[in-house]
DNA sequence: ATAGTTATTGTCCTCTATACAATAACAGAT
DNA sequence: ATCTGTTATTGTATAGAGGACAATAACTAT
């Protein structure tokens, strides 16, 4: 016996769930890529790192509820973060307490200031995404498998859009933009092929007549390039040694 | 005040609100798109069409309410069908009786059987894809904003995935196949381009020795392919014509 | 055998990606 | 000022992918 949808609405007739949203909030810092986790002060998982999310409110869109829980874990210092619906994760279980479906965002922010520790939410901190991968963080809930998806989303975004500018400052030089690609994907890009690429692709576009200052090392200053609006470019692979894919293996049929 | 995530739970002290599952079906009749859709026999939205979905149940997973729901609609004859989530929407106020986040599914069958009419759910029917795009059909809630997004899913993955075969017969042609690309991306493609491509991508096989028959007007006889197992392939653009890309258009900076 | 039809392979040509070399524009030391 | 080291940017040559289109193969029907 399934409730009907299309059978009129008695209160109490449908299954009990709670509905959360859950970011997994991504940034680059000292040219790693970091994701912002809180500490559990309860059971269950007391002591785990989890996801900042929380319960969608009675009058708010999933994706406010996602923005909500971003500011209010990374204060005020998140410029024009890139927010997306990774899905929605709801095996029975997941949450011991009680049926609980979470609808799972991710966001791409430039340089986060640290997070302050306690205040309203439990204890929150900047984790090198290579630790939680080598499996040194203790992820509660199913949150490892969400932050995995939210990874490969991002690791793949970044071949056909122009996401990657959104780890960077509003103006920035191609070379900063090439260590994003690098940090995030783990590879190492020529530089010169990288320049035309981005040089050619419409999506990205240049600031006229700004130059950056040298670095402290010297070296040709570069020109600047800004953070454009849209993020779906030409799908033009970025790089020389584009992303890494892995060999194909269907077995047998 | 927001419901805290680490404080302990309360029952009721979370607020109210139902999830279903809707589930987008793809199959493709005569040449053309088809999508499976109920006609609603209540109110809200009596009489227009929506995506069959329902309740997700207290101890059901959310792929497995999704699959059920679409064996629920199609009866016995769904082939191997690919069945993928594609995110939720939960805009406040989308279900006029209460707050109801769904959580949409999409799938791609072969060939269905011809919906029989009434029975536990409403009336369904295959409706053409072109029928719903140019308007003709009334969608109940904001299934057409889902439908919309389900169809660009799928042109989308036709591109790097061996998915265009989950609409042929376990057995098929490679003009079968050619002719599912096509009526997906309403494009036309060279038959010899296209013969290439499959043949030398290793996502996809052929079967030894089988043939068709020639058709009835004729022909050589073509060779047997198999649908693979898993769908992820070389991200080779299947094409001459690859799928046409709207122009780039980021406005300004 | 001939014509009509579909399947499959060949050919040529253009465009893109890549490796790698060369040049440009700076800082700092001499 | 000149030289050296460093980073940015442009050039060049080559291999490969994708596409237009021609040619061949293997049937059915007459």
């Amino acid at each position: 016996m399934r409730p009907d949808r299309s059978a009129p609405y008695n209160s109490g007739d449908f299954p009990r769930v709670a509905v959360t949203v859950d970011v997994v909030v991504f940034t680059i810092r000292n040219d790693e890529l970091h994701l912002l986790l809180v500490e559990r002060g309860q059971e269950p998982y007391k002591g785990d790192w989890a996801l900042p999310g929380g319960f969608v409110l009675p009058d708010e869109d999933l994706e406010a509820a996602a923005a909500r829980e971003l500011q209010e874990e990374t204060s005020i210092s998140v410029v024009a973060p890139y927010l997306e619906q990774l899905g929605s994760y709801g095996l029975p279980g997941r949450d011991p307490r009680m049926r609980v479906i979470t609808v799972a965002y991710w966001a791409a922010c430039a340089e986060l200031e640290q997070p302050r520790g306690g205040g309203d939410a439990a204890y929150s901190d900047l984790v090198p995404l290579a630790k939680v991968e080598r499996g040194g963080i203790r992820l509660a809930f199913d949150h490892r498998r969400i932050v995995k998806d939210a990874v490969e989303r991002l690791r793949s975004k970044l071949e056909y859009t122009a996401l990657a500018t959104r780890f960077c400052p509003p103006r920035f030089t191609i070379s900063q933009l090439r260590r994003v690609y690098e940090t995030v994907w783990g590879t190492r890009l020529d530089a010169g092929n990288f320049q035309r690429k981005i040089r050619d692709n419409p999506a990205f576009r240049t600031v006229r007549m700004a130059r950056s200052p040298s670095g402290r090392r010297g070296g040709r200053p570069a020109s600047l390039w800004a953070t454009p609006k849209k993020y779906n470019i030409k799908p033009v692979p970025i790089s020389p040694i584009a992303r890494r894919r892995l060999p194909y293996d269907d077995e047998g049929e």
